[in-house]
DNA sequence: ACCCTACTGACAGTATGTGTCAGGAGTGAT
DNA sequence: ATCACTCCTGACACATACTGTCAGTAGGGT
C-alpha cells in the first residue's frame, strides 16, 4: 500500500507548493529514490495527471487536474442525465461506464440541494431492446478513431457476400435501427458506413493513418451533409 | 501501474452506482479475483475511505467522502458528447438549448489540448425522423414535474376516443418510437402512460399534488420495474 | 563553461501483490 | 428455519512488479 499513496503525495505536493518541485525535493520527503520518482511521475503521466517536468527547473503540475466547480441550471442537469442515460442505452461497455462517472462527477461539484435533484430526474430513456454489437467491442473501435489507427476488417454485405477490407475508421453513427461505422475504406478509396453487426472479424492493424487532426472527420462530414441534401 | 488505478476505480465505481456494490461486480469489472477486492477494499478503509460493506448487500460509499473529483477523461467527454447529441434529437427545444450550454461549459473547465478534441467527437447521433411531440410543449410538461402541478389533458386513445383527465405528472420516456408522458391519472385512480403525440390539449392547473420528493416517481419506477418482469 | 535538472536504460534482489482454497458470520427472502 | 448471497479472514505458493544503484544523455539558466 505504500506506492499508491506515495502517487497521491506527490501530486498533493506539486499543488501545494507554488514554485516548481524537484525530483529531488519529492525523493527527500517521501523517502524513496529519484529514480523511483522519475518512475512514478512517468506513470501519472501515462495515466493522464498533467505534470510537466523541464530539465533545470523541476516539476509543475498543469491546472486542469480537479475539476473546478461547474454552476448548471436544473435544466441543464436534466441534459446532463438524460444525455447520460440516452448514452448508455446505445453505447458500449466502457461508453456506460464513462456516462455514469460522468454524472457522478457532475454530482459532486454541484450544490447540495441540486444533488438530490438530480436524482429525481424524470427522464427515461428505456432499453432499445436487440441493438446489439455483434461480435465488434465498440470502445476498441472509439480507440483506433482517436489513435488514427487503420483496422482490418471482414464485412457481410446485404447479400451476404464477406469482403476484406483495410479502412480508416471516421466516426461511430447510432442509428435508431443500428448502429453504423463511417470509414474511409481502402478497397473502395471512398468513404463506406458499415453496419457493425455485419462485420464478422476485426483486427486492429499497427499501422497508422494520418486524419489531420480532424480534417477527414470533417471531409466525411461534409459529404455525408451534401448526400442528406 | 495497475493497483494504483485499481483502488481509484473503486472508488468512482461505488460513487457512480445508486444502488450497493458487490465484491464480485467490482471483480467481475476490473478483472481481478474477489479476493484480491476485498484486499483493496481494506486498504482503502485504512487510508480513512469511508466505505461501508454489509454481507448480503454489498459495498457502498458513505456520503460526506469527499475526494476532489478528477477532471473528465477522454472517454467521459466522448459521453458528454454523446449524451448531449441524443439528448438534441430526442428533447425539446428548451432541452436542446440547454443540453448545448453543458457542453459549452464542460468545454471551458477542460484543459486546451481536450477541447480541440471535444470538437473531434466521432460519435453521432442522426435525427430521428418523425419523432414530433404534437401540440404538446415538453419543456412546460417538465417544468410541472418539477413544481409537483397538476395537469388537464385531452387524450387521444388507440380508438380515436377522446377522455379528459387529470394527471399527476411523473416522468418522460423517450421510446425509440415516440415518447410517453408517465402520470398519476385521476381518471384510472392509478399510473398511466400517455404517448405526447396523442395528446390533444392540454392545460397547466394551479392545484398541486404531493409527490413526496421523489416518492411518488420511486413508486412508479417500482410499478414499471415489476411490469417488465 | 558550469551546475542544476529532467530523463532513460540495464540489472539484480526482494518486497509486494495475487489467486486459490477453505472457512466463519451476518443479512434477507422463501 | 433453511437457503442463497454476501462480507470477511487466514494461509500459502507463485509470479511480477517495484526499487535502488550505477551510468549516461540532453536541456535550462546563469
Amino acid at each position: 500500500m505504500r506506492k499508491a499513496d506515495r502517487l497521491f503525495e506527490i501530486i498533493e505536493t506539486m499543488r501545494a507548493s507554488d514554485r516548481a518541485v524537484t525530483a529531488a525535493e519529492l525523493s527527500e520527503e517521501l523517502g524513496v529514490s529519484e529514480r523511483t520518482i522519475y518512475r512514478d511521475v512517468a506513470g501519472l503521466q501515462g495515466q493522464g495527471v498533467p505534470i510537466e517536468g523541464e530539465a533545470g527547473i523541476g516539476y509543475v503540475l498543469r491546472p486542469g487536474f480537479h475539476m473546478p466547480p461547474l454552476m448548471f441550471t436544473l435544466e441543464e442537469l436534466e441534459a446532463v442525465v438524460l444525455g447520460a442515460r440516452l448514452a448508455e442505452q446505445k453505447g458500449d461497455e466502457a461508453l456506460v461506464k464513462a456516462a455514469e462517472r460522468v454524472v457522478a462527477k457532475v454530482k459532486s461539484v454541484v450544490p447540495p440541494e441540486m444533488k438530490t435533484r438530480m436524482d429525481q430526474v424524470a427522464l427515461y430513456a428505456p432499453p432499445t431492446y436487440g441493438a446489439g454489437f455483434g461480435s465488434v467491442d465498440l470502445s476498441h473501435v472509439r480507440d483506433c478513431i482517436r489513435d488514427e489507427r487503420k483496422l482490418e476488417i471482414a464485412y457481410q454485405d446485404l447479400k451476404g457476400h464477406v469482403t476484406e477490407r483495410t479502412i480508416w475508421p471516421v466516426a461511430v453513427c447510432f442509428f435508431a435501427e443500428s448502429t453504423l461505422l463511417a470509414a474511409w475504406c481502402e478497397l473502395r478509396n471512398d468513404f463506406r458506413h458499415f453496419r457493425v453487426d455485419r462485420i464478422n472479424a476485426f483486427k486492429q492493424l499497427d499501422e497508422k493513418f494520418n486524419g489531420g487532426g480532424g480534417r477527414l472527420l470533417r471531409s466525411w462530414e461534409n459529404q455525408v451533409r451534401g448526400h442528406y441534401r
